[in-house]
DNA sequence: ATGCCTCAGCTCCTGAGA
């Protein structure tokens, strides 16, 4: 079983290119986000190709899917019990597996009220996760996390200590989904060097590998040992209009 | 540099992303 975890910063925009992608990496999950249409909008062309597809859009922001080839079941939008009007979470049984895709918050900047919103939506994450791990044991939670481990995470470590995406109050949210039970599949294999998921389209930062790894897969205990490999695929951040991001590929036995 | 690039929309500028 393949999984997989990819934001496309506009799916009017990518379409093609997921399509493409889909082609060459026939995955049986793909968590997609920042998808900015409403689901009305959402396209039929992923049941052409063999996906059934369960959208939970919104318009202009955010907007989250699951891709899958076997129909998604218990399908929960967002986290219960936390009011919210963004469209950022999708949780699905798939098989014996139960996947949560996910949109964290950018957050903006620390002290902003985005950073509060951030903070209070990871521990409303964390709970969701909590729960969902005592009724599922198989779990993964993947997606555009917004948010770096550590300094193995990011291009420059000391330019950008403190900002969005990498303070300590972040991370120790990170840290804490990994204390559920959860594991960085990606840090389960050997890597390349600077290792990222995301580059600024501005500056040539790709090209120079100016990035962040901010787009994880956690695998939960039970899953540990079936994880074959995990990788960020970075061919597709060099198509001609491509997203920001770079999907991430899960493989279980 | 409150900049750079990209996307959506109250579209030719602005807000947001990260």
């Amino acid at each position: 079983m393949q999984l997989a975890t990819w934001n496309i910063n506009s799916l009017t925009v990518r379409l093609p290119q997921v399509l493409d992608w889909l082609q060459t990496h026939p995955v049986d999950v793909l968590a997609l986000q920042e998808l900015k249409l409403t689901d009305e909008k959402f396209p039929a062309d992923f049941a052409v190709a063999g996906y059934h597809a369960v959208c939970f859009g919104q318009k202009t922001y955010n907007g989250v899917a699951l891709l899958t080839k076997e129909p998604a079941q218990d399908v929960v939008r967002n986290l219960p019990g936390f009011e919210d009007v963004q469209s950022r979470v999708l949780t699905a049984t798939v098989g014996d597996v139960r996947v949560i895709g996910a949109y964290f918050p950018n957050g903006q900047a620390p002290g902003t009220d985005k950073f509060a919103y951030k903070m209070h939506w990871l521990e409303a994450m964390r709970e969701w996760v909590r729960a969902q791990l005592v009724l599922h044991p198989k779990l993964v939670l993947m997606g555009d996390y917004n948010i770096t481990f550590d300094d193995a995470d990011v291009w420059d470590p000391v330019g950008l200590a403190g900002t969005i995406h990498c303070t300590d109050e972040e991370r120790t949210h990170l840290r804490a989904l990994i204390d559920l039970g959860l594991h960085d599949a990606v840090r389960l294999f050997e890597q390349p060097e600077k290792n990222y998921s995301w580059w600024d389209y501005r500056d040539f930062a790709f090209r120079r590998n100016r990035g962040l790894r901010i787009d994880h897969i956690l695998i939960s205990d039970a899953l540990k040992a079936s994880a074959t490999a995990c990788a960020v695929d970075k061919l597709p951040r060099k198509n001609e209009r491509p997203s920001d991001h770079a999907p991430v590929v899960l493989t279980l036995a």
